[in-house]
DNA sequence: TAGTGGTCTAGACCACGAC
DNA sequence: TCGTGGTCTAGACCACTAT
């Protein structure tokens, strides 16, 4: 609730850091002024400059700071809200809420990449390309439509995987632990066989997530996530600069 | 495009950096391991133990490796997808796309807290809070809907401001430049009055983000804004640990 | 007790920017 | 030239963990 819970540096690291996030807060120091020198700092804290170093550095790392070689250290700008929200496996999800998740393949096929696949995933066309789609039950009730297009070339085994059994999210992140990628968010009118899966109630909307994810800079897979807007909500946090680097304490 | 473009730390400790990072992306080190430690990091690369230890200590607040004292340095778990995306002025953006913003003031009144309002605030009820209804257009065309609580004990002048000369979210922001709070993203089936003040078309869903704003642990402000289908999108980036604590570089 | 990481010091050389 | 931050060293003491 409060801010971040990052571990906090003890000793007098922590102190010259609570006195610069003090004067940010307090708005002593506004936006782009310098604060003071590493100099200043140790003659103030009675401490050595590497200390006085990693306290502004850590500060710096964490975005409250800017430092320029030559003029000094000044206060960054502000960055407006950063949304922070968790993308997780739905079936994670699910049983984390202590419910039953089933999965039903609505159709699975290895394709040829058409143009635009073939643009998005940087192959040729004709290239061949895994399409699943999925419908994703909570207690029987439908919650998300997986609609899924993955490279098998550099996805080895994925052609092979059966989506009840392992989640391609689930499998896709044990093989690339540290994805990268886009996503977007919309609200949308959904075709007429989705509002028939997904038991849509008369002209109930659906949210979409959308995902590209790389690796090493390859797209790995696209997918297009449907949820009805009565069974979904994306949440976050507003972060603070330095967001949670915390490790996942959680 | 590629992953984060954090300053690289040059050097000796970027090297180190870079070989832990290998390691990691390699997977040669799985979730849970232990890595070497910094005094094997020491003979490895000849370095001194503070150099070892700063690279290391980047690493883990970045979110790659947790440490333990008497224990060692471990392979941080993956945290499953982050959404990293900038939840920014409306005015901002529509300006900055090179398009005409223009407000209109639906309403706004000093109002008593409900029961709820007083609960999410923390104030007593019937507590004066501004309530301010506006609609932004882009070009004249209608692009949102903010509907806003904000405490004006809180936010001082609050109740003074002509949201057409600024908005509320800049008036905040240069108020309080470091904000908390939470975001929820849903899509809706909105209101008869939004479907006209919004221009929509015939069952055309919005898009709706909610905005929680905290300062000190205090709520300051609540939005709900929402956004016609067919001209929003929420989009981000999916961090790698770190996120993007490099600092405001664009 | 031995090994780990957390913190700190008092020096050092360097690259950079302003004057 | 002077002050800034970037990097590095070779020590040190401490707290913690496992054996």
């Amino acid at each position: 609730m409060a801010s971040t819970d990052r571990p906090v540096p003890a000793g007098l690291q922590g102190e010259i850091r609570a006195y610069v996030l003090q004067g940010l807060a307090s708005g002593e120091w506004a936006t782009g002024e310098r604060i003071p020198s590493e100099t200043e700092l140790m003659a103030r804290f009675g401490a050595s400059r590497m200390t006085v170093h990693h306290a502004l550095k850590a500060l710096s790392a964490e975005g409250w700071l800017r430092r320029v070689k030559g003029l000094g250290t000044f206060v960054a700008p502000p960055r407006g809200h950063v949304l922070q929200a968790r993308l997780l496996d739905i079936r994670d999800e699910i049983t984390g809420r202590g419910r039953v998740h089933s999965l039903q393949l609505l159709s699975r096929e290895l394709r040829g990449a058409s143009l635009q696949d073939a643009a998005l995933f940087a192959v040729e066309p004709g290239a061949p390309l895994l399409h699943a789609v999925a419908l994703h039950r909570e207690d029987g009730r439908p919650v998300q439509v997986e609609d899924r297009l993955v490279d098998p070339a550099r996805v080895p085994g994925v052609a092979e995987l059966d989506p009840a059994d392992e989640s391609y999210f689930s499998f896709l992140m044990r093989r690339f632990p540290y994805p990268e990628g886009q996503a977007a968010i919309r609200a949308v009118q959904p075709p007429p066989e989705l509002a028939v899966a997904l038991e849509l109630g008369p002209g109930e909307p659906c949210l979409e997530v959308e995902r590209v994810t790389r690796a090493h800079g390859a797209v790995l897979t696209v997918a297009r996530l449907t949820y009805p807007a009565s069974r979904c909500v994306v949440t976050g946090e507003i972060a603070p600069p330095g967001g949670w680097a915390k490790g996942a304490d959680e």
